[in-house]
DNA sequence: GAGCGTCATGCGAACGATCGCCTAAGCTTG
DNA sequence: CAAGCTTAGGCGATCGTTCGCATGACGCTC
């Protein structure tokens, strides 16, 4: 169905090496032969197969990109940031959701290394997800992490200050009079967890606050894991006046739960977490957060990559720390404070 | 670097032909050629070449995935959906942001063509796509078009009825009293852009109420786009009582708009559109919108495209019309009319 | 006019896995 | 024990492109 080199070469009366020659722009073709050359192409609508030129190059064009959930925005800009990235330098993104799965996880980075993708940028699972990828560093393969590192795993990444963030949020939850501030947080071996969780009680320990580990409260980094985890801080006696959420859509889930309740953000419960949500800001400019760079993941983790693949794999790994900023509004009660001060 | 089934083959001590019938499962090898077979694969870190692979057997196992802009809810959700589906399938995905740029969607296509992508799902741009899409249709490509339909282009089809829909939101704002709607749309050269407007058109008749070519701005359909129209909206005089934005990314920047103009959602202006965005309404259920089953497009589209790989090129294309809602919350008004009749 | 460089072009192999076909050994069977 | 069948496994070609090398034609120089 598809022409090849070979029909092109018969139909212009030329060697198949003259077909790639003139396809490839190279040098040493008259003229008079390119130009029939070029009429069986396009007579032909002959597309060289990307394929073939793969396996003769080792170069697969391909750029792998593994996140947890593509419809989070945070990862979707990450996602556009980096596909930007990659298409200018001539590279196709393979866009893989893991779900947050290990196994699925595991299965992707398989399929990498199987389809020859020459590089992968992945927001890995957590610490357990480096028997997934030993594989990769075995075999050198460019690999950049983003957002999360992975215990043991020493390589390229791409990360904010969770600490400094976390510490931000917890020390204006603390200046604006709050003392028991619960936590919604993924299990320790995630290192974006430890490390807010790390922040957050610097943040106490500054301010003479003592942490309770019944305030903490550990679960998934989604929608749902927020929605369960703020019903149990929700049925807590003395209550939290505040809550600290690892992320966006943790945040969105206890929000759900908190007004199912009955309660209202921020006057019965505050509410504040990592990474805005842009869209979301700009209808209104409610939740007060920790805003990471987004884009900025992507495209820097992009760049990375490439490096890589071009500049092989000596060198030694590179760790790129984002700064963040504390945006302050309306969910966390600073402005209710103002006004009322008899909070 | 990377073993081949022929260095499994020398220190296993047999063929490579026998190498390739262990790692396919094959029969007709013996219980100990087997074992010592997968010992040399493990001892080598012996992964298949996936791109050789996909060269014999003309199957790439890839689908291309183009759509305007990931980091839209709408396009992520529906991604995420068309993702899981491809991958249940043993499929890839080849994600592009064609950034509603005609120049690089060709651009997107023709690297399908020529990486031997095995289908094709697209969000076009408009119905100037048709001209990058025909080689594909002279190719038998399996093709899905999403949200949008190609004017002079007979193929497979995703969409929701938007005629139906506009009707729902305009019909709506005319029946809390709204007289004079403005309309933020794309160029007539996208489809949902027609209909759309068709649909509203249709209400205005039905209301008999006469619609004026002045409401009508037309703009790109994203944020920035719905910020421009919105400016020029405001402008007018005498002042329209309420917008129409054809998608969620043109509210959002028509709400921006709004807000800097000084004036209040909804009391000032009434706003509704196209697209839901899930994570805004759960914090705060608050633009009336018409919603499309967002993550329901993707996976019905790469089903469609699934089954077009596996049953050939023949059979007439389908085109599956979804219903969608209309959710009305406050931005149109309609509670505010509710307690204060006198507006 | 013999030797040499340049240019346009072709030949065969290679990338890595797999497919069709073949062979050789072992076993059954009458 | 010869014919026939089953089983394990190898050989060579193939997918489509490109690379290294060879070749033949032409023109230039001393």
């Amino acid at each position: 169905m598809n022409a090849t080199v070979r029909d092109v070469a018969r139909r212009a009366g030329v060697s198949a090496m003259t077909v790639s020659r003139v396809i490839n722009g190279g040098a040493g073709v008259s003229p008079e032969t390119r130009r029939r050359v070029e009429r069986a192409v396009t007579e032909l609508d002959f597309v060289p197969n990307g394929v073939a030129r793969g396996l003769m190059s080792s170069k697969s064009g391909t750029l792998g990109l593994i996140v947890p959930d593509i419809s989070n925005p945070f990862f979707s800009i990450l996602v556009r940031g980096a596909e930007t990235v990659a298409r200018r330098a001539g590279y196709r993104v393979l866009l893989c959701n893991s779900e947050g799965d290990l196994a699925l996880e595991k299965q992707y980075v398989q399929d990498m290394i199987a389809h020859r993708a020459e590089g992968l940028i992945i927001a890995p699972v957590g610490d357990r997800s480096k028997a997934n990828l030993v594989p990769l560093e075995r075999r050198k393969f460019p690999l950049v992490l983003i957002d999360r590192s992975v215990s043991g795993l020493e390589c390229d990444l791409v990360q904010a200050d969770s600490v400094a963030g976390a510490k931000m949020l917890a020390s204006h939850l603390l200046s604006i009079g709050h003392r028991r501030i619960a936590v919604i947080i993924e299990p320790d071996n995630v290192s974006t967890a430890r490390e807010r969780l790390q922040g957050y009680n610097a943040a106490l320990k500054a301010a003479g606050v003592k942490s309770s580990p019944s305030l903490i409260v550990r679960t998934t980094a989604d929608r749902a894991g927020g929605h369960a985890a703020m019903q149990q801080i929700l049925q807590q006696d003395p209550r939290p006046t505040a809550v600290f959420a690892v992320n966006n859509m943790t945040a969105l889930g206890a929000m759900q739960a908190i007004r199912e309740h009955g309660l209202v953000v921020p006057k019965d419960m505050a509410l504040v977490c990592f990474d805005d949500v842009e869209h979301l800001a700009v209808l209104s400019p409610f939740l007060t957060v920790v805003n990471q760079p987004t884009e900025m993941f992507g495209t820097l983790a992009a760049q990375l990559v490439l490096e890589r693949i071009a500049g092989g794999p000596a060198g030694p790994s590179r760790h790129v720390i984002l700064n963040s900023d504390l945006l302050v509004r309306e969910s966390c009660g600073a402005k209710l404070m103002a006004t009322s001060p008899a909070f």
